[in-house]
DNA sequence: TGGCCGATAAACATCT
DNA sequence: GAGATGTTTATCGGCC
């Protein structure tokens, strides 16, 4: 019964993730109309776009922008997972639940690779730098964009201004008022591709920064443009932040709560307004189609409503349409300190404030969402999962919770660089070949840890690995028991609950495998690792598995692109792969041996596969680790005096000896 | 379909 | 006696 009722717990976590699929579908179905139809919607959002200005709107822009953005990273990933995806690869069983395919990344450009994929073939900081260069790039062009925009806007007003023909204020307002709307728009498309991103798990936003308006962050905040001094301009001296106090639909927590509800916006509030658009999600578009529409309908305006003016945060009541131009908007212009006598050629943002306090608000959130895209890996990171139909219910943030403190497994991500099976909530680790052969733990844990430290998701190795993972990282090579606990809290945060249940198993592990050795020290029993009863347990029938064979190579190359790749991105000033964790070479070094014990084993009854030794270790310790298993048992014994890092330890190297003479020595213990 | 492997649960023994 | 530790068995699911 216990066991049954366990079963069904885990199964229930796929479910779970059907429940992403379907709500992503939801999703994706309410973003296809807008941005799903990537090629004739966006075609579509293009001239509408440009019929209200005549030029690339903000919104195209960006989306082209991050189309451009996935386009390359989804030709590189094309590259690794041509060499990742086998014949018989999991993908195929995915299909099946892989229905779901988060927002962001799939509604721009649904072609290629998803974003699962994407996913897997990437780790989080990989995806991480992906996105953020991606946002920077984005950011820039926008920029540039603004720039040009902006000027164009200038300049038309000196020239009406050099003519003598002072332009009507109605056309002044709505030539401003387009550009307002564009601004908005990119704000909140911005904010959209956040918003998914971190649906995705691709980003995580911090709880704080989710609720707490993102203009708490330091404005010296890592910036990878200007484009906030741009934006502040000397039009935007400073504004009290206190005028900014009303967070409304921009609010990313809202936003995130608000995820599943958006489908019905309200029909009353204006296209533009947050009100209209909590979340920023493709509506955004799709309403930029109808603010167009509300141009056109003479007695209406994207941000005048209800008899007031819908920019956010200023609700000034306003009796009707041309009130609200010649009065309430234009009025911004005179607040601002815009003089039509001027001819001031400076950045033209000053176009822009017509409520300086949101401007500088809208400007500090956009800072602030550039910091967070900047999250420093030492951060407490509660990634943000895709938004399941039950941690939709459960958690309305969207994000994961501190697994102390969550009561069921949440399982929001899939484990960088792992099959979706990994995301299984209680059988990640029930996948033998495929995270064996095409993650090795050490190298998985070093690029990783601090995913597995803070996201409560499974980590995607089995017990054994787990527990030679933590005595192999010690300096001694051994471990009590207690110690081995303190290393699984500590390194996962899956571990930090259901304790009896992981724990047992630790204790069942220890004892089956003979692998793991139990010494009497005098501290008392410290557990150590038989690397040769390790690799033994490993089933060698792989040699005649193409599909593993496969695998397994399209593993070490793609660790090769991997390490490239990261190598090209470690030039972007990337914080996560600069952190010590992730690239440091003593970190890996200390790693690298045992680097390959998930690959080594595999690849080793490969006599072919000698030769081609993995990139991500040095040919002396591969063929070192090959050599293990092939080796008769005297020659390992040479070996054994010396684990591959750290100083030899007697009671470590002492015990496995005896473990292999075990078979023959009823007598195990050598105490 | 069966075997293998890993996860999980549980019972039991031993030790502190 | 309680808790930690260690061993063993059984069951189930995933994978090949």
């Amino acid at each position: 019964m216990m066991v049954e009722s366990a079963s069904e717990t885990i199964r229930s976590a796929p479910s779970g993730q059907n429940g992403v699929g379907s709500l992503s579908g939801q999703t994706d179905g309410s973003s296809g109309g807008a941005t799903g139809t990537t090629a004739s919607g966006t075609g579509r959002d293009m001239t509408t776009g440009a019929d209200s200005n005549g030029e690339m709107s903000p919104a195209e822009l960006l989306h082209f922008q991050q189309q451009q953005a996935l386009q390359v990273a989804r030709q590189f990933l094309l590259q690794q997972a041509s060499g990742l995806s086998s014949p018989g690869n999991n993908d195929s069983k995915q299909s099946a639940s892989a229905v779901q395919v988060p927002v962001s990344v799939a509604m721009m450009s649904p072609q290629m690779l998803t974003p699962q994929q994407m996913q897997q073939i990437l780790s989080p900081p990989q995806l991480q730098a992906l996105l953020q260069q991606q946002q920077a790039l984005m950011l820039q062009q926008l920029q540039e964009y603004y720039k040009k925009q902006q000027e164009q806007l200038h300049l038309q007003l000196l020239t009406q201004q050099q003519a003598g023909k002072p332009q009507p204020k109605e056309a002044l307002g709505n030539k401003q008022l387009a550009f307002q709307q564009q601004l908005l728009q990119m704000q909140q498309l911005q904010q959209q591709h956040l918003l998914n991103l971190q649906r995705q798990g691709l980003v995580s936003l911090q709880p704080n920064q989710a609720s707490g308006p993102l203009q708490t962050l330091p404005q010296a905040a890592v910036c990878p443009t200007d484009l906030p001094q741009l934006w502040k301009g000397e039009g935007a001296p400073g504004q009290p932040a206190e005028d900014s106090v009303k967070q409304e639909g921009l609010d990313l927590t809202g936003t995130a709560a608000t995820a599943t509800s958006f489908a019905a916006p309200p029909k009353v509030s204006p296209p533009l307004s947050h009100h209209t658009l909590p979340n920023g999600q493709p509506t955004v578009l799709t309403s930029r189609r109808d603010s167009s529409s509300h141009e056109e309908t003479p007695g209406s305006h994207p941000l005048y409503g209800h008899g007031e003016c819908k920019w956010p945060g200023c609700e000034t009541l306003c009796e009707d349409l041309g009130q609200f131009i010649n009065g309430d908007l234009l009025k911004g212009l005179a607040v601002e300190g815009w003089d039509n006598t001027t001819s001031r050629v400076q950045p033209p943002a000053h176009l822009l404030p017509c409520h300086p306090p949101q401007l500088a608000k809208e400007s500090e959130r956009l800072q602030a969402m550039m910091a967070h895209l900047h999250m420093r890996p030492s951060e407490p990171k509660p990634f943000s999962q895709p938004v399941t139909v039950s941690a939709a219910d459960s958690f309305p943030d969207g994000l994961v919770h501190p697994p102390t403190s969550a009561a069921a497994p949440v399982t929001p991500l899939r484990p960088p660089g792992l099959g979706s099976a990994s995301l299984h909530g209680g059988g990640p680790a029930r996948r033998r070949s495929s995270d064996k052969f095409c993650s090795p733990i050490s190298s998985e844990l070093a690029q990783n840890h601090e995913f597995y430290k803070n996201a409560d998701v499974r980590p995607p190795f089995t017990y054994a690995s787990l527990i030679r993972q933590a005595i192999l990282e010690t300096p001694d090579r051994q471990l009590t028991l207690n110690e081995i606990y303190n290393w699984f809290t500590r390194m996962f945060a899956y571990f930090r609950r259901n304790t009896a249940t992981w724990k047992n198993a630790v204790r069942h592990n220890l004892s089956l495998h003979k692998c793991f050795v139990r010494v009497e020290n005098v501290k008392g029993a410290v557990w150590t690792v038989d690397e040769q009863e390790y690799q033994k347990r490993r089933p060698p029938k792989m040699t005649g598995s193409p599909t593993l064979v496969k695998n397994m190579i399209s593993g070490l190359s793609y660790g090769a692109l991997n390490a490239s790749y990261q190598a090209a991105l470690a030039e972007s000033s990337f914080p996560l792969l600069n952190s010590p964790g992730m690239l440091n070479p003593g970190s890996a070094s200390s790693l690298l041996p045992l680097s390959h014990d998930d690959v080594g084993a595999p690849v080793e009854p490969l006599p072919s596969n000698g030769s081609s030794s993995p990139p991500r270790l040095s040919p002396p310790q591969y063929s070192h680790q090959v050599h293990v298993k092939e080796e008769p048992a005297e020659a390992e014994e040479d070996r054994q005096p010396g684990p591959p890092l750290g100083a030899p330890n007697p009671s470590a190297s002492g015990p496995p000896e005896d473990r292999d003479l075990e078979e023959e020595l009823p007598g195990e213990e050598l105490s």
